[in-house]
DNA sequence: TGACTCATGTCAGTATTCTGACATAGATTG
DNA sequence: CAATCTATGTCAGAATACTGACATGAGTCA
């Protein structure tokens, strides 16, 4: 009504809203992580070694969102800190599987408090029908992006 | 069940979940900008003063999620390539009020045609209900993020 | 008026992530 | 068996975004 352009108006956007959400939620993670001396991509990695050991730098990338390479540069601090372990040759093919060492899970406890207390807030005010519904509509819109329709379907 | 931790469950988590959507949608769009030569805060730059304009670089900084500082590079670029235009002197206080030139209109066009594209396969597979619920559910989560419980209030 | 606070534009340096490239291990295929 | 394809780890350089800092203009308040 206030225009005529047939564009994207980013006062209903869903896609705006969304990265203004993922804003928010990341704004929020280096709020309460910066003073344990932790950027969220390194909390991501240290939560998936917790919940699935042995993952390689591969798998890692991919479950945090960021390049091999990224993820590559942050495996080899946290190693070289003491954080994970890396056996020095791979069992099989090239991949090598990484492990939380005690001192990196002493870490990630700490990180994991203050996350979950972020993640409540976020949930705060949400029925638990809104949490189905949220659930169930990111899903969608996932895997709707993921279908690129110039790969043929 | 298959942990004791009373930590986040990334399977479950609302939170992975809406930055696994955030990314995907980060992807597709890159996907569809990048032969156009313009990465998703450029296009954000010109789509947000394509409906506002005269925004300065605070406020555009703050509408595409990034520090004024990322948003003072962009601007600066793009204004060297005659993509927008700022007046040598603030009108008003030191808020440079910016504006697309006609290049950057044209340029926005294709962008925009690309960027709905992905917006719609997006939404494809969604309801109209769902698609307010999801507007109604995000905004809910934007809110209780934005209210800090440290800020006293 | 003068001190104070706040927002802004901008410079400089740092940190993080990305793209490009290469070599290698395993799987697939003819 | 040989060729090809795919996935992986890693190095190097470029792009991008960030933090820190400073000066300036406008509003507030005593």
């Amino acid at each position: 009504m206030s225009q005529d352009r047939t564009g994207v108006d980013l006062e209903t956007s869903l896609g705006y809203l969304l990265k203004e959400a993922s804003s928010a939620l990341r704004t929020a993670m280096e709020a309460v992580l910066r003073p344990l001396g932790m950027s969220v991509t390194h909390y991501s990695c240290l939560e998936l070694l917790a919940q699935r050991p042995g993952l390689s730098n591969s798998e890692l990338a991919r479950g945090a969102f960021v390049t091999r390479q990224s993820m590559n540069v942050l495996l080899q601090a946290l190693e070289r800190d003491g954080y994970v372990s890396r056996p020095g040759e791979a069992p099989v093919g090239k991949a090598l599987p990484t492990r939380l060492t005690p001192l990196g899970r002493r870490s990630l406890e700490e990180a994991t408090v203050a996350v979950r207390a972020v993640e409540l807030r976020m949930l705060g005010g949400m029925t638990e029908d809104e949490q189905s519904d949220a659930f169930r509509i990111l899903q969608s819109m996932i895997r709707s992006l993921r279908n690129d329709p110039r790969n043929g379907d």
